[in-house]
RNA sequence: CGGGGUGUAGUAUAUCGGUAGUAUACAUGUUUUGGGAACAUGAGGGCCGGGUUCGAUUCCCGGCACCCCGACCA
């Protein structure tokens, strides 16, 4: 894509009303405009990250079986009300209006009912399980308090998959599944490195959840990370009883605040039972449907890769995560600095490499680096006289503080050394 | 929902009971081009409602919005 296309634009000023750092940059980089407390529009450049998460996730949410669909944003209240979930006094963060006709309805604010609901019509036999029907969509809450910009939010893009087995044996076997591949995502998404998965409280049908928490100062939550073992504790759960159940001791476990990017939970019958979803089991025995829910908030996600990955300069994106891969910049007016760099933004395309091109013109040399930080793809090749002059452009990494020069015939083989 | 704070131009800020200033961004022109260039010119502003006052952006009351701390987070 080319810059001069791209309507969105850097600012030097930080908005004065956020002070998370995610928001600060996110914002200054033109990636989201704030509608309002909790609410964000996604610019281009957002959007971008998003679907990169989002294709990151999916390919790891389908390799274990997983299937995807779209649950409605719209819900009905005789759905919810079987789960005893529709009352305000139960459910203090539903968005709720109502038909022309009267009818009243709530924005979703999770699945678990309306997956419930659709499985009943489709799960009757054992031969129809296990099921992992999952999707990527719009979650509306009407929190009391928004705060630390995209990381809690009022409306929030996320993935929430949920399993559907015959017994608590099947059940478990997909469970640890899902734990690796939420590994795998967060490993590909940049942040594997800081995210531990954390014990945390379970509910009426297991012991305990599990968290995917992050390590950075913006988390609202307090974890407690055995870093040999890899795993941590989350202070809801912190007790002398838990540490010996899972064989920590309060002498190897650190005190981290953390964000919570991802989170499995068994749910056991706590659903299939009050929507009675049951399947006739080989011996004609009419049994509840196990359950359990597998949630990723990708805004959250993206929020807390700002967090972890960026300097005093700007942003440093994850090259499995960044808008584009390579940001492109011409510097100077000449017309044959004009010719090369847009050869070279044909050739990276040809490749297969996506591009941002700088090719503004009027935009000093130091306006354009700086944006390039603060955007922060992972490479930057400059195209200037300077370059020209060793008929190449320079290739710099983002996390690099100098680059090279390289020829515009191994620019590619630069890029892609493996290939 | 409890407590605290803040609302001035697209953005960031200053001052003030009596013509609201600066920076940046924007427009035009000239010069400039490897780390947010220079000069000139131009356009652009007091959250909403009420009160006090000769006069309110300023003081008072109410509302709304936003930020922070706490509670909540299925």
């Amino acid at each position: 894509m080319k810059q001069s296309q791209l309507f969105t634009k850097t600012r030097k000023e930080a908005p004065a009303d956020e002070t998370a750092r995610n928001a600060e940059l996110l914002i200054k980089g033109g990636f989201i405009h704030k509608e309002m407390a909790g609410v964000y529009s996604f610019l281009p450049l957002g959007l971008r990250v998003i679907e990169k998460l989002e294709t990151i996730i999916r390919s790891e949410m389908n390799a274990i079986g997983g299937t995807e669909m779209r649950t409605s944003a719209i819900q009905v209240k005789d759905v919810w009300e079987k789960s005893n979930r529709w009352d305000d006094e139960v459910v203090d963060v539903w968005f709720k209006t109502s038909l022309k006709n009267g009818g009243e309805v709530g924005l979703s604010f999770t699945n678990e009912e309306a997956y419930s609901n659709i499985m009943k019509q489709y799960i009757h036999s054992y031969k129809d399980l296990p099921a992992y029907p999952y999707d990527f969509k719009t979650i509306f809450r009407n929190e009391t308090r928004a705060k630390s910009g995209i990381m809690r939010g009022r409306e929030f893009y996320w993935k929430a998959l949920y399993s559907f087995s015959k017994d608590d044996a099947q059940h478990q076997e997909f469970y640890e599944k899902s734990k690796q591949a939420y590994k795998n995502i967060f490993q590909k998404a940049g942040i594997g490195h800081v995210t531990y998965l954390t014990f945390a409280s379970g509910g009426s049908f297991s012991p305990f959840s599990h968290e995917f928490q992050t390590i950075t100062g913006a988390g609202e939550d307090t974890i407690y990370i055995d870093e040999s073992k890899g795993i941590a504790v989350n202070q809801e759960v912190y007790t002398d009883e838990v540490l010996a159940t899972l064989g920590l001791s309060k002498d190897t476990l650190v005190e981290h605040r953390a964000v919570e990017v991802g989170n499995i939970f068994s749910l056991g019958t706590k659903f299939s039972a009050p929507f009675d979803l049951k399947y006739t089991n080989e011996s004609g025995e009419s049994v509840l449907v196990t359950m359990g829910s597998y949630g990723i908030g990708l805004g959250r996600l993206m929020g807390t890769i700002v967090e972890v990955l960026s300097d005093d300069k700007g942003i440093i994106w994850p090259e499995s995560v960044a808008p584009f891969r390579v940001h492109l910049l011409a510097l100077g007016e000449s017309e044959n600095v004009a010719k090369e760099a847009q050869a070279t933004y044909d050739m990276l395309k040809d490749a297969g490499i996506e591009v941002l091109f700088d090719d503004r013109g009027g935009v000093s040399a130091g306006e354009k680096f700086a944006d390039a930080d603060l955007l922060g793809m992972p490479y930057r090749i400059v195209v200037s006289e300077r370059s020209l002059k060793d008929n190449g452009a320079e290739v710099k990494k983002r996390t690099e503080e100098r680059g090279t020069n390289v020829p515009f015939t191994d620019l590619i083989a630069h890029l892609n050394p493996n290939a």
